[in-house]
Order: C-alpha cells, then structure tokens, then sequence
DNA sequence: GACGGCGAGTCAACTTGTTGACTCACCGTG
DNA sequence: CACGGTGAGTCAACAAGTTGACTCGCCGTC
C-alpha cells in the first residue's frame, strides 16, 4: 500500500469495482461495465445519447456502438423523437430497471457493510461527511485552471 | 454530483487523472498513462515484466508490447538476464528517472495545495488519516469472499 | 423557397488492453 | 542424458474507446 493518497485511491476504486464485477456477474452474469452503463441511464432517463456519454465519461460514438446490442437483448429501448432533429431518447425496459434495481440495491448493502465492519472500528469511516468532503474536491479539481506552465522544466 | 460514495470516488479519480494528464502534456508532453508506467517502475525497479504488470493492474502481455517503443524512446532499458530463464530485467533510464521525479513532485505539490485550499476550509480534510482509512478499507475488500449468492434475485 | 449553420448520430481507422495458445529457458527426476 | 514441468515472455484474435470526417434533420435568414 501506498502513502500517497492519488495512488490510494485509484487502488480503491480498483478494488471496489473488481468486487462488483464479481458479485454481478455471480448473481446475474453481468459486467459491471454493463450494470454502470443502465445504471446512469436509470439515473437520467429518458435521456439522449450524447448526454447519456458525457454523464458515463465517454465519447458519444462509444455509446452509439453499445445501443444496438442492449437495445438487441432487451435492456434499453432507443427511440427517435420526430421534430427533435437526429435526437435518440434512450430508456430502460422493465428488464433493465429491475436489474438496476435489484442489483443495486444489493451492491449499496455490501458496501455499506464494509464500511461498518468491526475490522475497521479502529478509526471508523464516517460516510456521508466523506462524501462531501470528496465532492466538494472534486468540485474544486474541475474549475482548476488546465494546467500550471512548466516553471521549473 | 451523487450522494451515493462509490460514484462520487469514481468522479473523483476521473477529475484527478483529467488534471494530471493536462499537467503532464502541457508540461512535459507525456500522457498520463506513459507517466504512470514510469512512476510505477520508479518505484519497484529492477523489475521483471510479470511483477510490474501486476503492480500496474494490467496483463503481462500489455506490458510486454509497450516495452520496445519506451526503449526505443529513451525512457527505459530492458535487459534480459543469462541465468533467469526468460525473465527481463526493467529499468529507468536517466531521461525517464528525471520525469518521474520532477513531474511526481510538481503533481504531488498541486495535489496538495487543493487539499488545504481555504476554499475546502469548511470541512478541511486529513489526508493522513483519510488514507490510512481508504488503506484499510482497501484492504478489507481486498479479502472479501468473491461475490454473495443471489439470495435474492 | 433555397442556403447555411448547427447539433446529434454514425462510420472507419486507430489505440490500448485482454484472452488463450504458444515458445523458450531453466530445473528437476528417472 | 532425455523428459516433463513450470514460469516468463510473445503472438494473434478480439473487445471497447477515441478521433475526425461524415450524414442527416431542423431552423434561421435572406
């Protein structure tokens, strides 16, 4: 383990998502690339593509290759919107809201469990403030300006 | 922004790594991804190609096609050792020693200075302690059992 | 009513990573 | 000394995203 805490958190946010990944394909044989894709869309639907990929942080065009396939397997249906331009409106089906539902409620117990385990009662994790204080750096990161110039290059 | 921790550590990690690639290409023009392979081999050299994959959370084999361009490019040397069957020795060379440390102490410098901007100052953050936290829970969910039952599906 | 612009989606080419099969160097054991 | 095993690296085929160029509806202006 690391003491430097960028490293520390990318090694979290590697195991969190390694444990879902698991547990989703193990109870209902799903990646969890694929559960987050209909998770953000439960999130936001009915929502189109281009805004459904800046809220997953990808290209539009990513999302574009993705549709036909879920769309093909029953999870989402894509429907263009007559006097909306090219505009696709993207929504869950019944499927797809129950395994966002179903699974997500599972995921947010398992997670919330560990956050309360007794192995961790040394210093424990205060939730909700941590939030806030994470989203409130993160907030912070993004109005950064771009970049310091190289003034010791 | 999400109430829910696991989305927020998401952002998180994509603001910090969108930062640090900004710095790094209007600074040294590297991405963050060629950064990150030095800054990880900085730290466990000499090293063979399987540890550092591991170390890095990527396949041998990734590893493996990237080596000939960084040799090529300057930033490391491989050397395969008689006596080691095909085992291959990794090292900076001095040009990628150089980025690693003044690139790691510039970005190490801004990280910091976000985390005690007085405009955090409402909640300020302890970032000792909120990493020997994360380190914990990291490791935690590190030893968890593989998935639940679907107990419930 | 044609013209130009804009926003949304799509396509082709490329990049980066994974998987599983393979090669090769070494090390035992018989 | 041959023989099988093991561990490290490599290769080919595939998967998922990105980029930049493109198409297509719509909307405004002349």
């Amino acid at each position: 383990m690391s003491d430097r805490l960028t490293f520390t958190l990318h090694e979290l946010v590697a195991e969190l998502d390694a444990f879902a990944d698991a547990a989703l394909q193990a109870g209902w044989g799903v990646t969890f690339n694929h559960f987050q894709f209909l998770a953000v869309l439960y999130d936001h639907e009915p929502v189109d593509m281009t805004t459904l990929a800046r809220c997953l942080g990808v290209t539009k065009a990513a999302v574009s290759k993705r549709v036909p396939a879920l769309v093909g397997d029953g999870w989402i249906t894509a429907a263009s919107q007559p006097g909306q331009g090219r505009s696709i409106r993207l929504s869950l089906t019944e499927k797809g809201t129950a395994l966002v539902r179903d699974a997500g409620e599972v995921l947010e117990r398992e997670f919330a469990a560990m956050l309360t385990h007794p192995s961790l009662a040394g210093d424990p994790i205060d939730a909700p403030r941590l939030n806030a204080q994470l989203v409130a750096l993160t907030a912070f990161i993004q109005q950064q300006p771009t970049a310091p110039q190289e003034t010791l290059a």
